[in-house]
RNA sequence: GCGGCUAUAGUCUAGUGGUAGGACGGAGGCUUCCCAAGCCUUUAGCGCGGGUUCGAAUCCCGCUAGCCGCACCA
């Protein structure tokens, strides 16, 4: 199994093991290790090179981690990311008390409190629908971590379940220091907060995991337009929508006409799909949009299309990311609960903003970049990431231990680590030193030999090649750069 | 959370009640002008807790974690 070879290497070699560890770990937790962490930053930092230059007026932005009971009460998480469930006593299944009563009575219970489920559940005398045992009474479950902020008796707090609510809260006053222009963009990269009741697949469902989110907010009678259209409108975007099994291809122009989804939204579709196919070089034929039911939707959005990328450690596309139009829910969210006006004046007209948000899953990011990138061959085992998204680009090697090669060899790295990510490994005979950087993904290896000291070259070494180039020493720097670059 | 299976060096694995062994990897050295070569030295392990027993990696119980199915995944 393909996922089991990535993880040995993955563990191995530092990109990701399980948390606390030494203490037995926890579930749906995991740490990065030197070289996850180095991977996982370059893709935020592409992320941010290519999502926060689509517009002038979009940000990044830090909001905590802790937020109190009223942002979400405003956000509505606290009672849609809640699970009113009960559990048969005899075979103890666990059930959503609101699908049971609905399927045995037809009833929409989805407004009522615990109490009213139990009371209905006794007075239908629903049983458990597998062994038809009695249910107990109804308790919620809530995904969100709760926290007492404070000594005993203070405030309640919770973990955000995403980054997202940093940006609506934050919007007033970013709003005002951007000087009331719509739209603006707020992007929030960090850690978010699940309490999951079972995660499983491996690192791809977690408790505590990372987002890139970038919140847009914009005047809902401009959603039919974008200003940058023209520069998208003939590209042709890979889809899944509800109404085939197939993935279509479609031009952002007809897609936003046959399916009535307004040019504002297709345009960040087709962003969103350049960032996958030409920044993070996967393939075509492993990327898709796909139309999410009304039922999967999030409870927020009216449009919701994820980003599924195929994996083949996880058995198939998988969902990534989400492009989201959230409408006023959030901004409306926060005004009636807060009590502080989040409408914007803009030349007269009074409203408040909508909001389409692009949402990224970052660890499930990094688990594709693994997933695509690795590639076993007879004789060595390479991850083939694009370049800027390796976690070292570049490796020095003397080639034989010897004084002379190794302070050259030196001299080469001090001046290579200054710019870039660069190893340096003098043991071990060349070829093993080679594989040691194939494993890890290293594009490119120089190797310091008596010619180096000679005549003023070294070799350089692609990674997917292998082949070999000799260069003088004084290019080395330019010539690498160039070759990531191109 | 339920049911089933599982847990031995960093990784993979042998070990059914009596001294934990191997492969690969790592470190140090010798050798070596370019793709996991060879030789020497070395490193490192029975998930955690309890019980049975003269004696437990091995049998029993609990916990934790992983895998598979069910449920869950806003």
């Amino acid at each position: 199994m393909k996922i089991d070879d990535v993880m040995d290497v993955a563990l191995r070699r530092g990109f990701i093991f399980p948390a606390s560890e030494i203490y037995g770990g926890v579930s749906g937790f995991w740490e990065y290790g030197h070289l996850g962490t180095m991977v996982k930053r370059k893709w935020e930092d592409a992320w941010r090179r290519h999502f926060l230059k689509l517009d002038p007026n979009f940000y990044e932005i830090s909001t905590t981690n802790i937020m109190p009971k009223a942002v979400f009460e405003g956000s509505g998480h606290l009672e849609n990311f809640n699970d009113p469930l009960t559990s048969c006593k005899k075979c103890n299944q666990r059930f959503r008390a609101d699908d049971i009563i609905a399927e045995s009575t037809g009833k929409n219970a989805e407004d009522l409190t615990a109490e009213e489920m139990t009371d209905l559940i006794i007075s239908g005398k629903i049983q458990c629908p597998k062994c038809k045992g009695a249910l107990g009474e109804v308790n919620w479950f809530n995904m969100m971590f709760r926290l007492d902020i404070g000594a005993s008796g203070g405030t309640t707090g919770y973990l955000r379940p995403e980054t997202a609510q940093g940006s609506f809260i934050s919007f007033k006053r970013m709003f005002e220091v951007l000087r009331n222009r719509l739209p603006i963009g707020l992007a929030i990269i960090g850690r978010v907060y699940r309490n999951e009741i079972s995660p499983r697949q491996g690192f791809f469902r977690l408790r505590e995991f990372n987002q890139a989110e970038l919140q847009i907010f914009f005047d809902p009678d401009k959603f039919e337009e974008h200003e940058d259209w023209e520069s998208v409108k003939d590209v042709k975007l890979r889809l899944k929508p509800l109404d085939t099994d197939d993935i279509i291809e479609m031009s952002c122009e007809s897609f936003s006409d046959t399916y009535g989804i307004g040019k504002f939204y297709v345009y960040y579709m087709a962003r969103t799909q350049e960032f996958y196919l030409e920044k993070l070089g996967l393939s075509r034929d492993m990327f898709r949009f796909r139309e999410l039911s009304e039922k999967e939707k999030a409870f927020y959005n009216k449009v919701h299309w994820d980003v599924e990328v195929f994996m083949e450690t996880l058995g198939g596309y998988k969902e990534v990311g989400g492009i989201h139009y959230r409408t006023d829910h959030d901004l409306s969210g926060h005004q009636a609960i807060s009590k502080q006006k989040m409408q914007v004046n803009i030349d007269g007209k009074k409203f408040i903003p909508h909001v389409l948000e692009l949402s990224f899953g970052v660890d499930r990011n990094f688990w594709t970049l693994l997933d695509v990138s690795y590639d076993k061959e007879d004789e060595r085992t390479v991850f083939r990431f694009k370049p800027p998204m390796a976690p070292k680009t570049v490796a020095v090697f003397p080639l034989l231990n010897k004084p002379e090669l190794i302070s050259k060899a030196k001299e080469i790295y001090d001046l290579l680590s200054m710019v870039m990510e660069t190893d340096y490994d003098k043991g071990g005979s060349i070829g093993r030193r080679y594989r040691r950087q194939d494993e890890i993904g290293t594009p490119y290896c120089i190797t310091v030999d008596f010619d180096t000291l000679e005549k003023g070259t070294v070799t350089l070494r692609d990674r997917d090649t292998m082949n070999q180039d000799r260069i003088p020493v004084d290019s080395v720097l330019q010539e690498i750069v160039t070759r990531i670059s191109s």
